[in-house]
Order: C-alpha cells, then sequence, then structure tokens
DNA sequence: TATCTGTTATATTCAAATTATAACACTTTA
DNA sequence: TAAAGTGTTATAATTTGAATATAACAGATA
C-alpha cells in the first residue's frame, strides 16, 4: 500500500494515513476481509508513533472501513462502496451548488469557475 | 453586526470573527468609512481577549479590507471590486480543492464531477 | 512458550491559539 | 489640559490538539 505522509499537507499525520486507506479502498487495492498492515509495522514503515497509527484505525474503524480485532489485527470491512460513492457525490453535487450560488452572486464567469476547476484537478500529474 | 464565535467550528477564534466581518462588508451591513467596534469592546461583548480581536482586524487590514488609525479606531475601506472578486475566487477555489480530495479518496472520476457541475450550471443560464 | 497482534496508562514534547497584564501612544472632547 | 476613549507593544502564561516515548498488559496463533 501506498502510504504518504507529509509535513506540508497541513493535515494531521492520522488524517493523512486514514485517507490513504479510504483510498486504497475504494481502489480496490484493498480488498473486503484483507488485513491491514498492523499498527506497529506501519509505524515503523512511517517512522512515527504507533499511536498515531492506532489513531488513524481507531477512526476508519469508527466510520466503518475497518474492523480491528484484539491479538488479530486489522480487516477491511464488507462494505457497499456503491452507497458510499452515492454519498460521496451528493457530497460533491453540495459542494457544487455552493459554488454556483457564490459565483452567480460575485458575477463570476462558468469560464472563471472552470479554469480554477482544471488548475486543482490538473496538478495530478 | 452579527458576530457569533463557536468552538465546534474547527476555525480559531480570530478567523471567525475575520470572517463575520467579511461577511458584513459584503452584505453592506457594514458599509464604506463605517467604524468597526473598537478592539475592547469587542473583546468584552464577545468575552475574549483584545489581543484576540486585534489579529483579526491586523489581518483584515493586512488583506485590504479594513484600515485602522491609532488612537481612532477601525474603518471599513472603499470597496474594491477587485479584492471582493478575489475574495469570492478564493472561497469556490476552496471548494473546489475540497471536491479534489473527496473525488480522489472516493475514486470518483474527474468526469463525473465534470457531469454534475454541467448538471448544475446550466440549469438556468 | 515465543511472538505476533491490539490496548491502556502515564508523562512529555511541541506548536498554535488564546489569554492576562501592564505600560505606552494617539485622538477626541469636556 | 485632563480624562476617557481609541490602538500598540512586550512579556509571560495557559490551553489545546497532535504526536511521541515508554512500559505494561491482553488476546491469537504457531
Amino acid at each position: 500500500m501506498n502510504i504518504i505522509i507529509t509535513n506540508s499537507s497541513g493535515l494531521p499525520i492520522f488524517e493523512q494515513i486514514e485517507n490513504s486507506i479510504k483510498e486504497a479502498i475504494f481502489s480496490n487495492e484493498l480488498k473486503e476481509g484483507e488485513m491491514l498492515p498492523s499498527v506497529r509495522s506501519l509505524a515503523n514503515e512511517l517512522k512515527i508513533s504507533f499511536l498515531t497509527v492506532k489513531r488513524a484505525y481507531d477512526e476508519l474503524e469508527k466510520a466503518g472501513f475497518i474492523k480491528t480485532v484484539q491479538g488479530k489485527g486489522s480487516y477491511v470491512s464488507p462494505k457497499n462502496l456503491n452507497l458510499i460513492k452515492e454519498e460521496k457525490l451528493k457530497e460533491i453535487q453540495n459542494y457544487i451548488e455552493k459554488i454556483y450560488e457564490v459565483s452567480k452572486i460575485s458575477n463570476i464567469s462558468k469560464e472563471e469557475v472552470i479554469e480554477l476547476f482544471k488548475m486543482i484537478f490538473e496538478e495530478e500529474i
């Protein structure tokens, strides 16, 4: 799995780990039932404290993405990814609606918004 | 003026004040040349330190929204439409960045986001 | 039993935000 | 001109969240 943590991201480390693992689950790089790296091994790999990894795992469990069993490890939960994706699409739709409102009120053209959109989405390389 | 500060917002107090005042300026509730509450009076009203209010005012001045004169007070600067537009563009940019994060994590393609974007923006044009 | 797993408790470090306090400087006005 | 408003500055302390270090504990499994 490809977990990269940066200090320049603005996000705390435990959230970066959370996001990386969510991505891996959505992309099916981590499959249902698959075991995640142990808190200690991932902590060693990333050269951080295992408590930070544990915190990320705890949040992921609370959100229903993984299930942790003492003595065994953490496993990807069976999940209806389509359902989650629908939720995320709605979330995105809400953001776009807000953008629409702001742009309308401030006399910002659709083209200008598209320009920003391209800038941010094509940073990806 | 209606300044509400919450601890649940995640934003530091000085930023919440900044945002409230920007809103008031955008909505013309605070008009050009109008005097803002003094740092001490607003601090008393919100039951916070005047230094926190000062920090908010300092940032607003740095951004060009108000002008502070020692011994007199802080005043709303003459409206600069470009400044306001820049501010709104920043707001939109923040939304797009959030969309980018959500879509990346949830494996939602750029095309799907564009689709939503078109739907919402072409509804009323 | 050894060695993996996760869990818990305690204390510490660190940075950013916020506060408390006191003194100082400028403006207005009674 | 003195008083009472403004803002300014400096210093130290506190608070909070994130992250760490360490040690001890508990369950799973070969």
